[in-house]
DNA sequence: CTTAAACTGTCGCCATATTGACAATTTAGA
DNA sequence: TCTAAATTGTCAATATGGCGACAGTTTAAG
């Protein structure tokens, strides 16, 4: 993959967008460039960490797992998105699993490098916080969703994002199919295939959504939305 | 309030224990005390912000509220904690509104001097990282509690916690009983009344708690703990 | 082309939690 | 001391969603 390439990709994303020029030469001189095929393990909890990463292509599923071993899946990172500061910053464990979803590539800024910045750029501190409270906020709003909306509601809302977090990364194309099975939208709203079956059924008979193999194809955007308020 | 009294207080925080005296010196210097009485609010979602509070005695009740108007609790501030900080930083308005629990006493400090302490300590933005870095886990944590616990393990987790929030404050003669409702506690677990009674006359008649008229004793500690995983 | 794996659609049963209602108890304040 | 408000205890009715089961469909891989 060619340099300019990856760049581009990146800057979709409004974080590393706001970074200066020189940062970004530095966070792509000292990244490297890493493969996972499908399912392949990025790392686990209570690893220690050893890296800053952006995603690339393909995704990043984060996850927990309960004692009795079901797996409550936190979000699935696209590309362009920053992720696992964290523990790069107060030098605890990870937080969560990252499995690779698709075969998937990313960029991997080692820790050494990822320190080394705080101490050339004034401002790399400042970008920091930022990025923290960004994970807050989105945090925060996880947990609103969780509580605030109906299972139906929370299905709405993730699509949107869904969607909208594709149409940032200029998939025009495509920007109206989620790959996505049903099985795996159960997980992420932490619910079970049935019930997420009936209520996209629901959806599509009111012309909301259309249900294909493995995808869900968006024909309402703004109902949709609204719809992710309930 | 003596300054002393107060700072005795605050350095029962680790995170607060950890900055160096010139830094707790601007703060406490920089802070103006309050008095809130029973159920006032100190800010309001969406409202924009001007200060970096620290709860110094009562406590602080964080909450946000559905479209139908049901209040959904996120968390209680207990005592030598701090809050506020992510919308100063990011500039964006308040993620959730904070009324008075009891009559409580904070201490806030300025926007205008908590922006300035970015320029005097070099060593200040390390330190809200850190603290960032504590509010994104511990909220990583109450998303696994509710995905991953039942409502019994969310009760157990929950008074547990308090237990050993009052006992870190040293509040030694009264650290087995934790004054709240069951209605209160029902809005923090977002249930209802009825199922935590339900729940807490089990752990009563297990002797791991007993029931007063709005406080909850401690009687077993540990196995509070061990249900806290269930 | 064939076959296995992954995914979808649908049922019914069951466990769990919500809600409304009402009585009893405890506390705080006039 | 008396009264109103807050809190607790309890029950029945109802709603919601999880889970097992199984058939049908689509896809991918050899």
């Amino acid at each position: 993959m060619q340099s300019d390439e990856i760049r581009q990709i990146l800057s979709k994303n409004a974080w590393f967008a706001s970074l200066s020029e020189s940062l970004t030469d530095k966070l792509l001189g000292k990244g490297k460039l890493r493969v996972l095929c499908n399912q392949q393990i990025l790392h686990q909890k209570n690893d220690s960490a050893n890296g800053f990463y952006c995603v690339v292509s393909g995704r990043i599923r984060v996850s927990n797992y309960t004692v009795q071993g079901k797996e409550l899946v936190l979000t699935w990172i696209q590309p362009g998105n920053w992720f696992g500061e964290i523990s790069l910053i107060d030098g605890l464990p990870r937080t969560h699993d990252a499995h690779a979803e698709d075969t998937t590539t990313i960029l991997k800024v080692p820790k050494s490098a990822f320190e080394q910045l705080f101490i050339e750029h004034q401002d790399w501190s400042q970008h920091i916080m930022r990025l923290l409270c960004q994970r807050v906020r989105s945090t925060f709003s996880l947990i609103d969703e969780t509580g605030c909306l109906s299972l139906k509601g929370q299905i709405c809302k993730r699509l949107s994002l869904m969607q909208q977090g594709l149409q940032e990364q200029n998939k025009y194309t495509k920007s109206f199919e989620i790959k996505i099975s049903q099985d795996a939208l159960a997980q992420l709203i932490h619910s079970s295939r049935q019930t997420v079956n009936k209520i996209l059924q629901d959806l599509q008979s009111d012309n909301v959504i259309a249900l294909r193999y493995g995808k869900i194809v968006i024909l309402n955007r703004s109902v949709l939305q609204e719809l992710g308020q309930i």
